[in-house]
DNA sequence: AAACTTCTTATTGCATGCAATTTGGCTGCA
DNA sequence: TGCAGCCAAATTGCATGCAATAAGAAGTTT
């Protein structure tokens, strides 16, 4: 549901993408009990598709169940992003690993090489786009889990990336609001091209190695983005951040 | 839901648990629609819990959603099944490796250490109570993710560990159909010993390479099962294993 | 004034009815 | 005999009503 554009289900649909949008937009603070029926209004879907919706949404990782039912904003801190970073990284290294040792002809490695050139291209210019280096940098990376043929860790890798701000490209638009964003992509982009390399020549370890080390980028960048607020502002899903220090973040009342 | 034991939804969790066993036991064919309609009268529930507990499956792996609605029995094959293992290697291994960098002093380490101790003495007697060891190499795998410390990790191997075949204590009642199931019994166990060791030493490269190999074992368990049909049956879930030669398997009409 | 009890309200979980869509079969035609 | 189109039946997605439970407020007591 959450991939597919199943148009079989419009209002499922429709109340996931706008609970979504509306979630990672901040408008419920983390902590916050949801109503349904508050939120069926607000969406105008009936409480049927709704409920759906909400579990899509927690097993996403955005809300929690009460033990008393109902859902939860989920709140996250510094360190669950890290780790969700570094979890990313470790089913990419991975899908690196596999995509090396299950190796299936220098063809199969045209998508992920027309990715890297494209990144290439779009790297070489003063002012990137950031919106292509975006779908670039995502085709690299499905093209990488595709080489690594394993459906079981495709799921890992979907469920792991579907927090916002575990997602491959989270913080290239934060990148932006950086001072060093121009180096940051010449790294990334050269850890592309040796990732590329060791797949190639089928060293899986050094593969894995590489992949995890891309990821750790992102860890980078997010310690980075932690003391930027323009930049984490350009982070999906940064209200769903814990503040630092507010005394009574609780007790709120959501719509 | 898949976890606590949610009393606030008997319905759904009535449907969850009934319709899971029924899976596992292979009640119905991989490949098979199944029809909420006929579904929620052979387990008692209404149709609104039992689509609910569909999509719980859904997730868990065990049934797939059609483009045009309604869900399949999900079919495996047996690389699907090493990959699996592979992946719950890699994510223990993570574990692991964090572990032992977040190292929380000598008195955390207390119930894995109760959890060998409990496999020691379990595998010293000739006749081996398997509940008992399969409930201490629980705890053992329990005690890993609990060092570890990381909700994202955990929650990663909650779903990697949900289809019923990668789970740490899947082939442990199919070794007891294997000829050489004492010998193998004696590596885990030693394996278990040496990760406690790696972990309590803040070796987390070698714990990281002892957690993956130790699931490694699982997949010998696995090839060693796959030419052994007894053994192959006290797997659960065996049922959805991809047949090895059948002509006419879908077409099959479901309950 | 604080805490416990009781009661009202609001919210969730469940059941079921209805409409749209799909599925499968059947007839007719090549 | 095989295939295309059509029709009937079944199935899914959605909306809503109802009952049980939880949250909150008010009142009372210590």
């Amino acid at each position: 549901m959450t991939e597919q554009d199943d148009a079989r289900s419009p209002q499922l649909l429709r109340a996931v993408l706008q609970l979504r949008a509306k979630l990672l937009a901040g408008e419920f603070p983390p902590g916050v009990r949801v109503a349904e029926l508050t939120l069926a209004a607000l969406l105008g879907v009936s409480r049927t598709p709704l409920r759906l919706a909400l579990g899509v949404l927690e097993h996403e990782g955005l809300l929690r169940t009460l033990p008393s039912g109902g859902f939860v904003v989920s709140e996250f801190t510094a360190a669950d992003i890290a780790d969700a970073i570094e979890l990313r990284g470790v089913l990419e290294g991975t899908a690196a690993r596999l995509a090396a040792e299950r190796w299936a002809g220098p063809d199969s490695l045209t998508p992920m090489r027309e990715a890297v050139a494209a990144m290439d291209t779009l790297t070489a210019t003063p002012d990137i786009d950031f919106a292509a280096y975006v779908a670039a940098n995502e085709r690299f990376h499905t093209a990488l889990q595709t080489l690594a043929a394993s459906p079981m860790l495709n799921r890992a890798l979907a469920q792991a990336t579907a927090l916002p701000f575990a997602s491959p490209s989270a913080f290239v638009h934060a990148q932006a609001e950086l001072a060093e964003h121009q180096r940051i992509l010449v790294i990334a982009q050269d850890q592309h091209r040796c990732l590329l390399d060791a797949i190639s020549h089928r060293e899986s370890s050094r593969a894995e190695s590489l992949a995890r080390e891309h990821a750790r980028l992102a860890r980078r960048n997010l310690d980075a983005a932690l003391s930027n607020r323009a930049a984490l502002e350009a982070v999906p899903g940064a209200a769903l951040l814990r503040s630092p220090k507010p005394k009574e973040r609780r007790h709120a009342r959501s719509a």
